[in-house]
DNA sequence: GTGTTTGTTAGAGC
DNA sequence: AGCTCTAACAAACA
């Protein structure tokens, strides 16, 4: 469930806790999502100091002090949590203040790194589809994904290149992290109302004006949203309040917030998909409004 | 019990 | 051949 937004709240939170810090212990029960084994990124990290804590797409990345680079990424139900000292203490959560009253230890466990200040970095993931990945070789390990939608690189032409050449529907499309790195389904969903855009619109029949507003709604949501530190809406992803500026995602059968038409959910690649069928037209016209 | 959630991948289809 | 799409999968929760 985290996407760029929500995975950039992360890292922005915990960089200043983890720069400069020493890595001292590494235990993990998740053989299968370790790469390339839990043996070999113990001896990787253990005395290696993290100089920098980034975000590339969705991926979280440890630049280590010896070159190496870890990379976590945190699928449909990873997170994070903080902890000052032994789980069977049970005390000093990163997100206790999420949950008011409950000073109980994180559950779902999968990862532990234990730094040269006494605290100890969980990674929790329910349903186990994270990833914990160390690498030398950062360029050769992203090398599959596209740019960046928030750099300075990510133009209008950039995209106006991604989306010509390919007839693939927009919403698998802008989903692809081949193509560009950080959507996922909620973003996605957003974008391309605010553009004025159907999900299956091909990609290389949308005109000029079309590329310009799907290039601006893309910025201006994932902004929108680290602006709001991410979109809160189950037990998966504390913290945020994006939520509240949704204008189609999880929002079947309400009103759309521009026409008041009742917004619809589909199905497309195996996705629920929220539109406003007034405001998103499949024939790629914009309806009574757009931009605003 | 059932449906929902995500990114990746293998394989089908065009 | 090369591109595009679909189904399957991992696992837990409401």
């Amino acid at each position: 469930m985290p996407e760029l937004p929500e995975v950039e709240t992360i890292v922005r939170t915990f960089r200043p806790r983890l720069e400069g810090r020493r890595i001292v212990g590494f235990a993990a029960r998740m053989p299968k999502q370790i790469s390339p084994s839990t043996a070999q990124v113990r001896r990787a990290v253990c005395g290696r100091t993290i100089q920098r804590l980034d975000r590339r797409a969705k991926f979280i990345v440890f630049h280590l002090d010896d070159g190496g680079v870890l990379l976590v990424h945190l699928r449909m139900s990873g997170r994070f949590e903080w902890a000052a000292k032994h789980p069977s203490g049970g005390t000093s959560l990163g997100h206790a203040r999420d949950r008011p009253g409950s000073d109980r230890p994180p559950r779902h466990v999968r990862a532990t790194w234990e730094l040269d200040d006494g605290h100890r970095l969980l990674f929790c993931d329910a349903r186990k589809f994270g990833r914990i990945i160390h690498t030398r070789d950062l360029t050769a390990a992203t090398a599959g994904l596209g740019p960046e939608p928030l750099s300075r690189s990510f133009t209008v032409a950039a995209l106006g290149r991604l989306l010509g050449g390919r007839r693939r529907q927009l919403k698998p499309l802008l989903l692809d992290q081949a193509i560009i790195g950080g959507l996922g389904n909620i973003y996605t969903d957003e974008a391309l109302f605010r553009a004025g855009l159907h999900p299956q619109c091909r990609s290389d029949q949308l005109r000029s004006p079309q590329v310009r507003r799907l290039h601006a709604a893309i910025r201006h949501v994932l902004r929108l949203a680290i602006r709001r530190h991410g979109t809160t809406i189950d037990w998966i992803y504390p913290g945020g309040w994006m939520q509240r500026s949704l204008m189609v995602y999880g929002r079947a059968r309400e009103p759309c917030r521009r026409c008041g038409t009742s917004i619809q959910r589909l199905r497309l690649s195996q996705r629920g998909t929220h539109i406003c069928p007034r405001c998103q037209p499949l024939n790629g016209r914009r309806g009574a409004r757009a931009e605003r």
